[in-house]
DNA sequence: GATGAATGAGTCTTCATTCAT
DNA sequence: GATGAATGAAGACTCATTCAT
């Protein structure tokens, strides 16, 4: 079917164009919907702040939800990167290391476009694609999990499961509180360390609170 | 229209009237609203499900946003009464125990109507409303923090305003996450026990990992 | 619920007013239906030519088909009722005669609104109505179908069934032609005259063609 | 782009592409009418269905309208062919078997792409082009009445154009009735003779019924 | 001639809100 | 106060058609 040189520069040149339309409709997506708030973002407004035509939108778009279930991907895809990169790095750290690691990158990633974020956070459910975010969630979840396992002596708490359930979604939980009520916490180092004692204290248990057997970690 | 000398039990039929009305609007709304969301439940098919004229729903509720806000207030209300009874009764007890019953009573709460509960979560920032919801942390925060500096020698914490927002928000987002994300935890004991323990263990604070100068807490 | 004597002046002001607005709908779609046909007949140009909403036209009635659907139920519930009355008239006079009366009342049926029955009939499949024309030829057919029964033995053909529907598609085929194609020829005798012939002549049977048995008709 | 110098195998290669994308147009018109209908057939499917771009369409066809109008005219001339070819051939045939002809060959033209011949036929007004349908009756019409024509002394109705038209209508709306509503129809032979006779008994003529001596019908 | 990205007028439809009765 | 018919701005989306490459 191609007769020439797969170098043709009019296919590139199309190529090109196409994707800067997308890209110019996922920014303005993600501006208006910043702006404006998922219901009162309509797919014209968008199509115009893009500077393209609304039919050019649904080329490439087949719903006002695909368009945003793509802005929340680009996005979350953002966040992961930053995660899992990080989470990589401090998989043989020690506890106390480990959880600030965790919660310095949850905050550097919740930094990510934060307004955005919220919006989409609060509309996930009417984009159908909670899936997106839960994965975020759920690879973080696997990480910690897969950690917690490693270092079980260290870890006083028996229900691994539900452990990593709840770290996990209690430095997700206060750093998106802080987003949303108390940003200026975010830039205070004291918040990081709070929190990341907040699960260091948990996972490592104590004598008196324990759910089971008392440990007797010296140290962490 | 037609005039009759004003007597009282006529007014106060017509009080009664206003007030059944209302009722069945506020009623009527969050029914539709766990049935069909926010978007899709429009002021006529909610003056209708109350048996109402459109007509007279504008006569009570300016705009759709001041119904839902009705709802909200009222489902708040209902939230702090059990919220506000369960923690004046623990004022004066012991960290474990008071901690055990905070979880324990933001569960219950979270169990008045759990779906409208999730659709008014995620509508709050287009009601305009948050501050009902706020008010509902503000006042836990201050009956937290105040039970706190009561007992400022057993705590293992500095900031006593971190120690508290991070402690209710912690709560309130575990407790959120389970009603959300997992059901089924909410009627499991344990999960009421390690988030308690959570918290106490935060609080009570440890020497490894202490925020600041170690506090020679025995336990807590 | 209702307080006052029924003759309500309030109720019946509204009622009229709406039943007002939904004929002044459903004459402005059969207007605008054979001005400018089915595809070019939008909702909104049919509202504006009533001098209605377009949020009234969708109070009443729920999608544009249902709207051409009761414009065609009207139309075809005013052709019927000229059928049914003629046929009952000549059900028990001899062939000859309701034939041409069979005829004749086609003609005139068909000559209720022709342009707007064109439109209908072209569009029928689309309006997912088909039915309700088929009423009027299923109508027609029992009614034919009796009346072949009763003089079976003046008819020259033996399955009833097949001839009804001959006879019944015919005079319908021949009348739709002539409003279609050849107007002229309505107000022609010649017209009744001929395809009253064919059906006559058809139905009477004739030893020379006959499909089955000879039959001794002397004439009829 | 590329210019070589112009050699006849080239230009021949070319017409023949282009006669192959016209066919492969003209194919996936007449599939996509016939699964989805005419107006969601729209020229982007089209094409894409026929492995053609979308501006190659336009090249050989200015509209949609005229895209139709030529998969219409393929289908009227491939029935056209069959009518033409049998009715030259009975031309000089008695009148019971030339009937049986027309209306064996009708049938057997409607029975060509007969889902096709139905979308078309209800679009026919659409595109503009009843012409093209009429050409076919026209053609037909001009072929019986020259038959009639020429056997006179054997016709039994006065108005030879009348009775061609009534003839070849009933013929002709007989087996569309059929087509589109009784399809089983269409193989038994019975339905043949029915029409045949039909037909023949109409064009025969019968003294009691007979549209030249007055008939003493009381009137109507 | 071919391609396919882009266009934008126009479609159906919804729904919060008003106001004459 | 109650009613509910009426309103119309606005939204999501389609598709025949154009034109730069």
């Amino acid at each position: 079917m191609v007769r020439r040189p797969a170098t043709s520069p009019r296919k590139n040149a199309s190529q090109e164009r196409s994707r800067a339309t997308v890209d110019a409709l996922l920014t303005a997506t993600a501006r208006i919907l910043v702006r404006d708030g998922y219901d009162r973002a309509s797919t014209n407004k968008i199509a115009e702040a893009a500077g393209v035509s609304i039919g050019s939108l649904y080329q490439y778009f087949p719903s006002k939800e695909a368009l945003v279930a793509a802005v929340l991907e680009r996005h979350v895809g953002a966040m992961m990167e930053v995660v899992r990169a990080s989470l990589a790095r401090v998989a043989t750290s020690p506890l106390p290391e480990a959880a600030r690691e965790l919660v310095r990158v949850m905050i550097e990633a919740h930094r990510i476009e934060p307004k955005l974020h919220r919006v989409l956070a609060e509309q996930l459910p009417r984009v159908g694609r909670m899936d997106h975010v839960e994965r975020v969630e759920a690879e973080a979840l696997t990480l910690v999990r897969a950690y917690l396992e490693a270092r079980r002596d260290e870890i006083g708490v028996d229900d691994l499961d539900l452990a990593s359930f709840l770290a996990v979604s209690c430095v997700e939980a206060m750093t998106h509180a802080a987003v949303l009520r108390r940003p200026e916490l975010l830039s205070e180092p004291r918040f990081v360390d709070e929190v990341a004692a907040l699960v260091v204290r948990y996972l490592g248990g104590d004598a008196a609170t324990s759910t089971a057997r008392p440990a007797m970690l010296g140290a962490e």
